[in-house]
DNA sequence: TGCTTGTTGAGACTGAGTCTCAAGTAGAAA
DNA sequence: TTTCTACTTGAGACTCAGTCTCAACAAGCA
């Protein structure tokens, strides 16, 4: 709740209308750590099914304007979004077989990343770094069951 | 050529019949760097228009799954494919505004990405590591003018 | 109250990729 | 050779995620 009226606060400064349609948007994906478009359309019309698709996909847009949420593409599934907004920066390691999602920071990593962008001339605006592996369950269990995708997962958040 | 041979002999050796539609993807796909699917069908059905786009999508995983080919979700425009077949690792660096898109190498970053999953119990299996900038041109141009999409570009490989 | 502008729902549309299926082809077996 | 089987193909329908259009509606201002 508080994060929802923190952007809503920022909404406001950048003169954008929080109409009832865009709470409920928001209100859902802050809800969330991890979601789809799709997802969250089907989550928010579980709640006001005349809200449009539509709606819940130009609002995401919206909130990506407003820098409010992220766009992560995983290699396994659709696009994830996260509400980065008040979150500090992070990258993610992923479990490809149960697509649990573990969110670190590596300072160190940030470092040599601007190494490289000087050797090269560039002047470096962002970085997605995603490490895919197995969990420490999914290592022991059985092999043959059949991989999840990585969406609305429980994710660690690590200073 | 060289290339083409080669994996000639990897597919061989895996059983995949390298059909004449096949060969000619294969062939044309080495020619890249980068590319995307429908770069390579339009590509492809520029010298044999009677190849389906399906064939070429079709041989694209096959290639995929013989470990001849790597998929990269690039931010900007649809994924593109690389023949990393006989290639060092390396990771990506692009320009957003004109596309460039340079591979480097940087170990010290992959001590680091091994250390994070230890950190976390997890058994490392694969990473993308993907920075976005601006490139030496681009810093100093028009920034104006409309992005480029990151398609078949020119590459450094570093070693 | 009227005007302007922004927002919405509905649904058509798009692009990228997948699937189906009948026809064609390669290579092994007879 | 011919026959058989399994694989591969072209054509095109289909799917899925996301975008666009447009008429109706709502908010805020004068």
């Amino acid at each position: 709740m508080k994060r929802f009226i923190e952007v809503e606060q920022l909404l406001k400064t950048q003169g954008i209308r929080l109409t009832a349609q865009r709470a409920l948007v928001l209100r859902r994906a802050v809800a969330y750590l991890h979601f789809t478009a799709e997802e969250l359309v089907k989550d928010v019309r579980e709640i006001d099914a005349s809200v449009a698709r539509g709606t819940v996909y130009r609002t995401l847009a919206l909130l990506h304007r407003a820098g409010v949420v992220e766009k992560h593409d995983f290699r396994y599934g659709p696009p994830n979004y996260e509400v980065t907004f008040a979150k500090a920066h992070h990258d993610h390691l992923m479990c490809v077989q149960c697509g649990e999602i573990i969110e670190f920071q590596e300072p160190r990593v940030e470092a040599l990343q601007q190494a490289v962008v000087k050797r090269f001339g560039y002047q470096l605006l962002s970085h997605t770094h995603k490490l895919y592996g197995l969990c420490r369950a999914c290592q022991h269990a059985d092999p043959r069951r059949a991989p999840k995708h990585p969406h609305l997962h429980v994710e660690e958040v690590v200073a």
